[in-house]
RNA sequence: GGGCGGUUAGCUCAGUGGUAGAGCACCGGCUUUACACGCCGGGUGUCACAGGUUCAAGUCCUGUACCGCCCA
């Protein structure tokens, strides 16, 4: 008989051997595959086996193989039809197959192997080896697998009903990509193991009688068994998710038909973290197709999981974790909240960016500043007027109009699970468009009595109002604390007892059509282009905000100059004027500059200021972006096939383009001209 | 090994085949009576790389590289 060296991790276990497993490509072993070597100590009879799952690399490469304490070993142990034979027992002693170590502790039984085989003079070596043994996560005790009952699902006649609803649309992930992930585990699920060895949970409802081998099940807890022997019931709880798997029906009273889960099963929408979609969201499909012949719920949504600053996954053990208290103490819960939002955009991972929770904070300071501007301008137990449905200022007209619009784009990135196109619209409206522009506007109108100011108040608080119902998904706190100190219509958001009136039950807002006016949109962009192009230029120049100037508009047709006509204190207030004058032809003069805005031109006399040839260089600059982009759209017109095949639209567009560009690019040239002469 | 996702401004990220965007950071100028956590102005880019489809590609297809997640 040949010498075999082969290595153990857990002498302990040298009872339970009952084979030695080789890769069957091994050249060393391949002729002895079949043959039996001698186990020393023990004088067993160890088969050798070939299976595929051995490393060649490891050790000698030749394992002994021990099912019924190692979960790989159990598997190639059921692929071989070799016997399972238990060494330890429950309370952590050696059983009596374990020969001469019977009763030994566990580690007793280590040092009485090492012994033993040593005075037999079967010890080769005894080597430092880094293993991969199991270790309990609280305690740190080394876990020893045991062979026992186990009770499982099958788990094929479940998955399928499951995953058929799910192709067939009754269930629908959001966002969609998760589908492939369900399909994908659901098409290779394995029977599930529910017996689990914890203390806490449902204990499994299955009873062995102590005499014969009768099993019972039973929802009750039975008295004997058949035979009259006693019965004792199985020590394991089912696992977490099997029960968790019946907590949308079981809370409510299932299987009776309660008005609990008349009213609340099934649900819409479950919304849960990726790792919860097999744990959880798997197991309630498939026992409420089951139990309920229906669908749990018709919509997942799939959170974004929330990563450390430098997109790593938070963890305990990495010490990246952030206390969302900590951060809210920092800046606030709203915030926070916002931040999540706007960074919560399908399939991606959130990394907490610092200059997101900045911008976040500044956000809700702005928004906090611009609901007490619009407080401090309320008077002592004003009344809140209505909004005039059609206002004649087109200040007015506009920000309705955009408040309008934005209802319709919030509501359908809602609607659509988009939270952070809902968020980035908001932010951008309230700041950039309402607090920018339209209070800036609005503020003369309030200094006034009368009509003019009464319009202009209710505007605001409309506008404010519905601003801050859009915002509330979002920003819970703030937008309630600033709701409720606006002058409230008198059956808004009332609580169902009458006494408190909250935001959370106001009606969130859907756009007016009574409200909507292009036109207004069109005629607003026009004066921010004109008052921007002027706020460059003083800019450029360097012109101090304190001082006034004067600006001649040439060009304007009717149209344009009615509008700007219509709103000459604006352009004055906000771009620093003292006088602005329409002309057909203004007189160049060498220190004014000329700004082109769509067929106007903005002449900023700048006398003492200008100096030419930085101005020439300037509108040189400006010709040049304008040839650029001219000459890119002049060539795809000039491609016939663009013609042909582009939409009709595209090619108008484009056309369209090419004659303003055209224009602007010809009083360009005459600029440079005057001021290169 | 199998599956999935990502790569766009200094950072964190949007982007629907048709003129590249936001927040923060940064630069210049401002005590304009809601806000300096502010106001006005400024974009700093080889859309990872290589092919392909298309009149047209950040966007669609194929491949490569790198980063990451899940499963085994």
């Amino acid at each position: 008989m040949t010498p075999c060296g082969i290595c153990q991790e857990r002498l302990y276990y040298y009872g339970g051997d009952v084979a030695v497993a080789v890769h069957p490509d091994d050249e060393r072993y391949r002729s002895e595959v079949g043959s039996c070597l001698r186990l020393p100590l023990l004088d067993r009879e160890l088969p050798i086996i070939a299976d595929a799952v051995v490393d060649q690399e490891f050790g000698t490469g030749a394992v002994k193989v021990t099912p019924a304490h190692d979960p790989n070993d159990f598997a190639i142990g059921q692929r071989h039809d070799l016997p399972q034979v238990s060494v330890i027992n429950e309370d952590g002693r050696m059983t009596d197959t374990a020969g001469p170590f019977t009763g030994l502790k566990v580690l007793e039984a280590r040092g009485a192997v090492l012994d033993r085989l040593e005075r037999e003079g079967a010890l080769i070596e005894v080597k430092d080896h880094e293993h991969a043994v199991g270790h309990c996560q609280r305690c740190s005790t080394v876990v020893e697998p045991l062979v026992s009952t186990q009770w499982f699902v099958r788990i094929g006649p479940l998955a399928k009903p499951a995953i058929d609803v799910v192709r067939e649309g009754k269930i629908t992930f959001i966002p969609e990509n998760w589908t492939k992930t369900y399909f994908e585990w659901m098409s290779n699920i394995h029977d599930w193991c529910i017996s689990r060895q914890l203390w806490w949970g449902h204990r499994i409802p299955a009873w062995y009688c102590n005499s014969c081998d009768q099993i019972v099940v039973a929802e009750e807890a039975p008295g004997m068994c058949e035979c009259g022997g006693s019965l004792q019931q199985d020590t394991d709880v089912l696992d977490t998710w099997f029960s968790s798997g019946l907590w949308p029906f079981s809370t409510m009273g299932w299987p009776d038909r309660t008005i609990d889960l008349e009213r609340y099963y099934p649900t819409t929408l479950m919304l849960t973290g990726l790792d919860i979609i097999f744990f959880w969201v798997a197991r309630m499909i498939m026992f409420g197709l089951k139990f309920g012949q229906e669908v749990p719920f018709k919509t997942v949504y799939i959170t974004s999981l929330v990563r450390d600053a430098h997109g790593q996954k938070m963890s305990k053990s990495k010490g990246n974790v952030v206390n969302p208290l900590e951060l809210i103490d920092e800046i606030g819960a709203d915030a926070l909240r916002f931040t999540l939002t706007a960074l919560a955009s399908p399939s991606m991972d959130i990394s907490l960016s610092e200059g997101r929770l900045r911008g976040s904070r500044q956000f809700i300071n702005k928004l906090w500043n611009a609901s007490r501007f619009v407080l401090m301008q309320l008077q002592e137990g004003e009344v809140r007027p209505n909004p005039p449905a059609r206002p004649s200022e087109l200040v007015h007209r506009w920000i309705l109009h955009r408040v309008n619009e934005l209802s319709a784009e919030v509501g359908e990135a809602l609607e659509t699970f988009r939270f952070d196109v809902a968020a980035d619209r908001l932010y951008h409206f309230f700041w950039h468009e309402y607090a920018d522009w339209y209070i800036e506007l609005v503020k003369p109108s309030l200094q006034e009595t009368g009509p003019e100011r009464e319009n202009a108040i209710s505007v605001l608080l409309e506008v404010h109002d519905r601003t801050l119902r859009l915002l509330h998904p979002i920003i819970p706190f703030i937008s309630e604390e600033v709701w409720q100190q606006l002058p409230q219509r008198p059956g808004d958001g009332r609580s169902h007892d009458g006494q408190h009136q909250t935001l959370t039950l106001a009606a969130f807002p859907g756009p007016e059509a009574k409200w909507k006016d292009d036109a207004a949109a069109a005629e607003m962009t026009l004066i921010q282009e004109v008052i921007t192009a002027i706020r460059i230029v003083r800019a450029e120049w360097g012109v101090p905000p304190a001082r006034k100037i004067k600006v001649f508009i040439e060009g304007a047709d009717k149209l344009s100059q009615r509008i700007l006509d219509g709103c000459e204190t604006h352009l004055v207030r906000l771009a620093g004027l003292d006088e602005v004058e329409f002309q057909d032809r203004v007189k160049r003069h060498p220190e004014t500059v000329v700004r082109v805005v769509r067929d106007l031109q903005v002449h900023v006399p700048l006398a003492g200021i200008v100096n030419r040839q930085d101005e020439a260089n300037r509108v040189a600059k400006e010709l040049l972006k304008i040839e650029k982009q001219h000459a890119a759209d002049q060539n795809k017109l000039a491609n016939p096939k663009f013609r042909e095949r582009a939409a009709p639209e595209v090619v108008a567009d484009t056309a369209a383009r090419v004659q303003g560009l055209i224009k602007q690019r010809d009083k360009l040239k005459r600029l440079l001209e005057e001021l290169s002469r």
